[in-house]
RNA sequence: CGGGGUGUAGCGCAGUUGGCUAGCGCGCAGCGUUUGGGACGCUGAGGCCGGAGGUUCGAAUCCUCUCACCCCGACCA
């Protein structure tokens, strides 16, 4: 398996899915579209999961399971809902041999099955808020799949709010798109532009729809996370009320939000290099390799007995593999894990026992600028400090690209030009027109209007009239 | 759904003017020598050539039909 993967530089994608199969991140699945999550892959996401969780619980959020399994009826009750997300729906018909009196829906997303409960459980203003996530897996039907960008099946977690007025819903969506903008920025190293969606963009049965925007190492967009403002639609739908302190009957106003199995591949994608994966040292299942080197058994055992005392030291401190095979020569270990992405390697030999240290290699930096070496002594810190320092040298690495290849085109002409090769920040009047007239000129959508705007006024980068508002355009995935 | 492509050993492929025993590289197993940037030798295991029909003395190879997957578009986290 440990073959070489397509360069970056040559062919974007064929890179993409080689890391993800050589690294063993991933694997296809018999099943079309579906994906095998791989324990390196796993590892990954599920340390995704624990700086998201962590952050929900700190904001209040508890967590639920809600069933896999939807009544087909309850999709209709909302109508843009229905409409947004029928071509896409897996219909179970039978179970136990029989046809079913009514189909069921593999959930695609649960805001319909979540607020059928809800109007169960709510019936005072004391009932609220309630603040829910549930981490599952979700299927839709998409016609086209990428391994972690899009897949049939997909692990996520859904967020779902039930508040008693819109302003408290608004500021509820609004932070947890600051848990995500923090979660990828920090602990994922991947900038992101925080946002909302034009109308054309937003989520089927959103009043309005936040997102984070990350550009991809060949300058695509991806939409990292979401979180959405749901306003009383499914309440209304789904008869969600509440009385309040006056004793009037009110329907509650809602958000979800949600993060999915996508981050792993923003993360492969936005870090990688010719070389395969680089992690980042927070989120890495292994945050550093150690490779120990010996020529004869009696080097072997002083090698080993070595290792032994440094990972005494790292203890819970540091994620860290012992990788003593003896199959094969450190070479070709140090090109295994620099593909598998782990942050930060550790060569120990002979010749290090005796000096009393170790020789570091960094993953971010490679060939000799990337190696130093390190006393034995204190090594826990040394080791921790530089993966602090990997950790912020890849965001600012992927920033200064991002930054690189963000253009404020003041024609249209040069506007197609900056979308064929990274994001437009422009003008935009606000008119679907001329979102759709841009999107089929020039396959480039709106992927967010930014909070961060400098308050001036413009002219729409396509039909020229006034704009009070920039937008990033780029092409996505 | 439209367009393109691929199915032969675990992986990557060759073989396809029909021809006898289906091959190469990597990987895998055993033994030995190796080990500071992808080591080497020897021995060996592993295939109903995607599936079904047909043509033929003979099919991986020709014909028909099917299935699966990948890539490019439209749809989407």
């Amino acid at each position: 398996m440990t073959q070489k993967v397509t360069p970056r530089s040559k062919d974007y994608f064929r890179w993409y899915t080689d890391v993800i199969q050589k690294a063993e991140l991933a694997d296809y699945a018999p099943v079309k579209g579906c994906m095998v999550i791989r324990p390196y892959g796993y590892a990954l996401w599920e340390n995704i999961q624990q700086g998201l969780d962590r952050r929900f619980k700190a904001t209040g959020h508890v967590n639920a399971y809600f069933p896999l399994f939807i009544p087909e009826s309850f999709i209709r009750k909302e109508a843009e809902h229905v409409e947004g997300f029928s071509p896409e729906l897996a219909v179970v018909t039978h179970g136990g041999g029989k046809k079913l009196e009514e189909p069921l829906i593999v959930r695609p997303t649960s805001e319909t099955i979540i607020n059928a409960m809800y109007a169960k459980w709510v019936r005072s203003w004391r009932d609220l808020p309630i603040l829910i996530n549930q981490w599952c897996n979700v299927v839709r039907w998409e016609m086209r799949t990428r391994l972690f960008l899009r897949t049939t099946e997909f692990l996520w977690q859904e967020g779902h709010t039930a508040h008693a007025t819109p302003e408290e819903a608004e500021e509820e969506a609004l932070r947890m798109l600051d848990v995500y903008a923090d979660f990828a920025e920090n602990d994922a190293a991947i900038p992101v532009f925080k946002g909302r969606k034009s109308d054309a963009e937003r989520f089927a049965g959103a009043v309005r729809s936040y997102t984070i925007e990350a550009m991809m190492g060949d300058k695509r967009a991806l939409q990292a996370g979401t979180s959405h403002n749901l306003g009383d639609n499914f309440a209304r739908a789904f008869g969600t009320q509440y009385l309040d302190r006056n004793n009037e009957l009110r329907y509650v106003h809602q958000t979800s939000w949600g993060v999915s199995t996508r981050m792993v591949g923003a993360i492969i994608m936005v870090h990688g290099d010719d070389q395969g994966l680089i992690l980042p040292p927070k989120l890495a299942p292994y945050q550093v390799v150690i490779v120990p080197i010996w020529h004869d058994e009696e080097e072997k055992a002083r090698v080993l007995a070595t290792v032994e005392t440094i990972t005494g030291q790292f203890g819970e401190a540091v994620r860290y593999k012992v990788d003593d095979r003896e199959e094969y020569s450190p070479g070709w270990k140090f090109n295994e894990w620099e593909m598998r992405g782990v942050p930060l390697r550790l060569e120990i030999g002979p010749r290090d026992v005796a000096e009393g240290q170790v020789v570091l290699a960094r993953r971010d930096i490679g060939g000799r600028e990337g190696k130093s070496s390190a006393s034995m002594e204190g090594l826990v810190g040394i080791v921790q400090e530089m993966l602090d320092k990997i950790q912020a040298n890849l965001f600012a690495r992927a920033l200064k690209f991002r930054e690189d290849n963000t253009r404020e085109p003041t024609d249209y002409e040069e506007f197609k030009a900056a979308v064929e090769n990274g994001f437009a920040r422009s003008y935009w009047c606000g008119s679907a027109e001329c979102e759709a007239t841009i999107k089929e000129e020039t396959r480039a959508t709106i992927r967010c209007i930014p909070f961060d705007q400098d308050g001036k006024k413009g002219k729409c980068i396509y039909c020229g009239r006034e704009a009070t508002e920039k937008a990033i355009f780029a092409r996505a995935y």
